[in-house]
DNA sequence: ACATTAATTATGT
DNA sequence: ACATAATTAATGT
């Protein structure tokens, strides 16, 4: 989808791109020109990094296509992704954190299209437009959510059912279905998936072989295709674990 | 129930 | 040809 949409977009922005995002969405034209006149677009190939953690928070951004992968370092020096997040959606939001800096990196996982303001401007969009601050706080809600989710599964689950996990919240949110499944919508690595699970890219390779040979999923090379999600749903529930 | 180490193979530019 | 990704077995905690 976006080796043609890419090219379509870039060279004009206009009303139309943002009137159907959500935090957008309710804006008349002449708000949504007013948004656009302080816009900047950047194109960003994969794996490119778009700010990075405790850097001063200039900019607020939105995606427009592609996909961003939230990552932090420990203080050993391991990465760890905490998020993903798919176009359509606000990030680098410090601002509504009541931060001054960012609190992680984000990355892209796929070619890019970033939208950026100067984080001087925050409060007059959320003061001025109409449902922008609601829908904001809407998606923070939610990638808090689901951080804490992560954060319980990592305590409770085992690594079968934590990678199990990560896998169809992955199809759920950026899912794209295919011939014989649904497929990641962008590439990515065991090690991306050990990152994801707090384990090693040995042990999401051996659970992804004994998968494939089940039939839930299949995969090549950064790319995965979840054939059967209803049974990864199965091996996601926590099984008795015989604690007493 | 998992990590680590290490060796081997596959895949994409 | 080279670098990166993925698999697999053996060994360790």
């Amino acid at each position: 989808m976006s080796e043609n949409t890419l090219k379509k977009i870039l060279p004009k922005l206009d009303t139309s791109l943002l009137a159907k995002l959500p935090p957008f969405s309710r804006l008349s034209n002449e708000q949504i020109r007013e948004i656009l006149n302080h816009v900047s677009v950047r194109r960003h190939p994969e794996g490119t990094h778009v700010f990075d953690e405790a850097e001063a928070a200039e900019r607020f951004f939105m995606l427009l296509d592609g996909y961003i992968r939230v990552v932090r370092i420990t203080p050993t020096g391991e990465q760890v992704i905490s998020l993903h997040i798919p176009s359509g959606q606000l990030f680098g939001i410090a601002r509504a954190l009541g931060r001054d800096t960012y609190p992680a990196t984000a990355i892209t996982a796929s070619e890019s299209i970033v939208l950026s303001w100067p984080t001087s401007l925050w409060d007059t969009f959320t003061e001025k437009y109409e449902g922008f601050a609601t829908e904001t706080y809407k998606t923070v809600g939610r990638r808090v959510g689901e951080v804490n989710m992560r954060v319980m599964e990592m305590a409770t689950q085992q690594v079968e059912q934590r990678v199990a996990n990560a896998l169809l919240r992955l199809i759920n949110q950026t899912g794209r279905p295919v011939e014989d499944g649904i497929e990641v919508d962008f590439p990515i690595t065991r090690q991306d998936l050990s990152e994801m699970t707090a384990t090693t890219l040995h042990t999401v390779s051996r659970l992804m072989s004994k998968w494939e040979k089940q039939g839930l999923v299949s995969s090549r090379r950064k790319r995965i295709i979840v054939s059967d999600p209803h049974g990864l749903v199965v091996l996601a529930h926590p099984k008795d674990n015989h604690a007493h």
